[in-house]
DNA sequence: ATGACCGATTGCATCGGA
């Protein structure tokens, strides 16, 4: 089964792309980010047309992640607990049956944080992220009691070591990669998750966004930031990770490409 | 790491993104 994530940055102006790959990639399972819609205004008919169920939790203009499935969902559960206030469409999770019984699979967009002001505690977009953080690792507690295969797939705006950027010196402080992030995306890996770029690859330099400003693409200023984070009963059915950089040739590509995981499930 | 981007909006600039 492969399972990916990708931050499209608009359903609406990539459909062009988006089927391109998912005819070329044949995913089995994609979590998308960024989808910047209403449910009611996703383009539902072309994804079906490929083949895929789709569960979406959109937006208007901002945020809004979906998930697209070839296998049907026996579950469907918008929304990241522990806030009753948040009004931002950052998390899906949905349950789909493999061949050896039920698979989690969660669409991940977390909050970006920036600006870090002079004190990042007062600092509102940050502590909204670090609060959206607590929450997904507390959430996260309660999913790895089931002893199920879980996949939480999705932009995580973490960079999580100095390789995965071309300048750690530069990036060093932003919301994306700071003493406080890293210490809660590693809060949320001693759970027992696995991150599967770590697991299965580790090389340095090898990205998932590049920004549409600067010269980043031709000049290949990129950041990792697009994660699969596994559970112990995922992790052991785990075959390999394939980030998907040709995406970002295409016309009006996304910032970010897709990352795809494969797994004998 | 933003002089040179991109997308959404009820707009003819502003905001958010990373």
């Amino acid at each position: 089964m492969k399972i990916a994530t990708w931050n499209v940055n608009s359903i609406k102006a990539r459909m062009h792309a988006v089927t391109a790959w998912l005819e070329e990639a044949k995913p089995d399972i994609a979590c998308l980010q960024e989808i910047k819609t209403v449910d009611d205004a996703f383009p539902l008919m072309e994804i079906e047309a490929l083949g895929y169920n789709v569960a979406i939790h959109g937006q208007k203009s901002y945020n809004g992640v979906a998930i697209l499935s070839k296998l049907p969902f026996d579950e469907v559960s918008p929304r990241l607990p522990g806030d009753d206030e948040d009004e931002q469409a950052r998390y899906l999770e949905v349950v789909v049956s493999g061949k050896d019984g039920p698979v989690r699979v969660a669409s991940i967009y977390l909050p970006n944080g920036n600006p870090v002001l002079d004190d990042p505690m007062e600092s509102p977009k940050y502590t909204y992220k670090l609060d959206w953080m607590a929450r997904l690792k507390t959430h996260a507690a309660e999913l790895l009691k089931n002893e199920d295969p879980l996949i939480l797939a999705g932009d995580y705006n973490v960079i999580p070591r100095a390789g995965d950027t071309h300048d750690p010196k530069a990036w060093w402080g932003d919301a994306l990669y700071r003493p406080e992030t890293l210490q809660a995306f590693q809060a949320l890996k001693y759970l027992g998750l696995t991150e599967m770029f770590e697991q299965f690859d580790g090389r340095d330099g090898q990205y998932s966004f590049w920004d549409y400003q600067g010269g980043a693409w031709p000049n290949n200023l990129g950041i990792r930031i697009d994660h699969l984070l596994l559970s112990p009963q995922a992790a052991d059915k785990a075959k390999g990770i394939v980030i998907h950089r040709h995406v970002r040739e295409g016309q009006k590509p996304s910032d970010h490409v897709p990352v795809v995981g494969e797994f004998n499930l």
